[in-house]
DNA sequence: TCTGGGGTCCTAGGACCC
DNA sequence: TCTGGGGTCCTAGGACCC
């Protein structure tokens, strides 16, 4: 399967049989770090941080090199720079990022449909379909590892086994740049010795209540009494664990997922207490988040603002609107109520965000809805529409709307 | 050392309905 | 007169991930 090389770098040497391990997950190394990289290829082999140098900015993503001081993600970039610092900090350039990535998961299309991405850097892809024309994963995933360097100068790890869980652990333990196929049969010789801080799921919280249990690895975990897991992290947490902990994990890689909220958040260099101020933040993450949900066709049922004090102190307060809505003063105007009635208003403000949930598709269900010809057929063969497309949830929401909605004419259409 | 911004999922309690 | 249990929706908070 694996072995390890003289710096203990896991590579990969062919399986014997590897048409077991046919999810496979792809993760950039380093990804915005080799992104900017590309156009600063002077810097290639020192320590580099991307990140705002602001007082109250983190470490966004940083090299290999910068990672060798101890340098990580979600770091403070003051903690950063006092650990590294001849470490070169680069601003981050989103939309290069978006480009890059767009790129990827092109190639990646190109050998199945079942593409899952998972964030901007990573993503599964279910391969048994791809077999027959591009060979077992072994093959397929170092020849996708080989173009998306030829074409974007990127590096990217994969890990491949027969789930998805263990598929990320795989290419976690082959960055970087390698590969690590994991077949069925040594999944939990692969998984057992591993930390439990290698749990997808467990973080901090979790760990320190299983620590409590003197349960250390996974393999700790697979022979945990259920009850006893239950105990320390509820019922559903508790499941999900002990059967990834026994290698099994029923999630199958599901190419659409659409999203459920859209929010913008910021954190200002200084606490915010001018209210007029505070105001015209709420009235800009408004706009941003009213102009997404039109893109992306949507009108939202629910508004919420996140509120940070000074002292760190967060807070959320939401309020499920009579119609919803993808307009900007609307939003603005309701994250104003909330914010100014929450117990706290008038502290500084660390922090201001505002999220827009409960999404619908425009048009569709608003027209159903509210069209006074034919309502019923209308809103029933609207609803079948978005049941179909998007599930049980929605047509509750719609079917409430319908129960409420104040009768009226004709809406124009979104 | 002092904590970003984008998200997802789970839990728990209260309101409301049947 | 007092009271059950199930289901769903809504809200708040927290853990977690990249």
């Amino acid at each position: 399967m694996s072995k390890q090389d003289g710096s203990g770098r896991v590579v990969t040497v062919e399986p014997t049989d590897d048409t077991s391990a046919s999810i496979l997950h792809l993760d950039m190394d380093a990804f915005f770090a080799s992104v900017e990289l590309l156009a600063r290829p002077e810097l290639r082999g020192r320590p580099v941080i991307v990140g705002h140098r602001g007082a109250r900015s983190v470490v966004t993503a940083a090299t290999y090199e910068a990672r060798q001081y101890g340098v990580n993600s979600a770091m403070p970039m003051a903690v950063a720079l006092r650990r590294c610092p001849q470490a070169v900090v680069l601003e981050p350039h989103y939309e290069r990022y978006q480009e890059a990535s767009a790129h990827v998961m092109r190639i990646l299309g190109d050998v199945t449909p079942l593409v899952e991405p998972l964030s901007i850097d990573e993503a599964f892809l279910d391969v048994r379909g791809a077999v027959g024309l591009f060979g077992p994963p072994f093959a397929i995933a170092t020849a996708l590892r080989s173009r998306i360097q030829r074409e974007t100068g990127l590096v990217a790890s994969v890990g491949a086994a027969a789930t998805k869980f263990v598929a990320k652990l795989a290419s976690g333990r082959a960055k970087p740049d390698g590969l690590l196929v994991v077949p069925a049969a040594e999944t939990l010789a692969f998984l057992h010795p591993q930390p439990i801080t290698a749990l997808w799921g467990v973080g901090a919280a979790a760990a320190a209540r299983l620590e409590r249990l003197g349960l250390r690895t996974i393999g700790d975990v697979a022979d945990a009494p259920l009850d006893a897991l239950e105990r320390a992290l509820g019922p559903a947490s508790a499941r999900h664990l002990h059967e990834l902990a026994h290698g099994r994990d029923p999630r199958v890689v599901t190419p659409e997922r659409r999203e459920k909220t859209i929010g913008h958040e910021v954190t200002f260099e200084r606490d915010l207490t001018d209210p007029s101020a505070i105001d015209r933040e709420l009235l800009r993450l408004a706009d941003r988040v009213a102009e997404r949900l039109r893109r992306g066709g949507w009108v939202a049922r629910t508004v919420a603002v996140k509120l940070r004090f000074g002292d760190f102190e967060t807070i959320t307060r939401a309020q499920t609107l009579a119609e919803p809505t993808d307009v900007a003063q609307r939003i603005a105007t309701e994250a104003r109520a909330l914010s100014a009635s929450s117990p706290a208003a008038g502290r500084g403000l660390r922090l201001i965000g505002v999220r827009a949930s409960g999404l619908l598709p425009t048009g569709t269900v608003a027209r159903g809805l509210w069209d006074d010809d034919e309502p019923w057929r209308e809103a029933e063969t609207t609803i079948d529409a978005v049941a179909e497309k998007f599930g049980r949830g929605a047509v509750r929401r719609a079917s409430l709307l319908r129960d409420s909605a104040p009768r009226r004419g004709s809406v124009p259409e979104g």
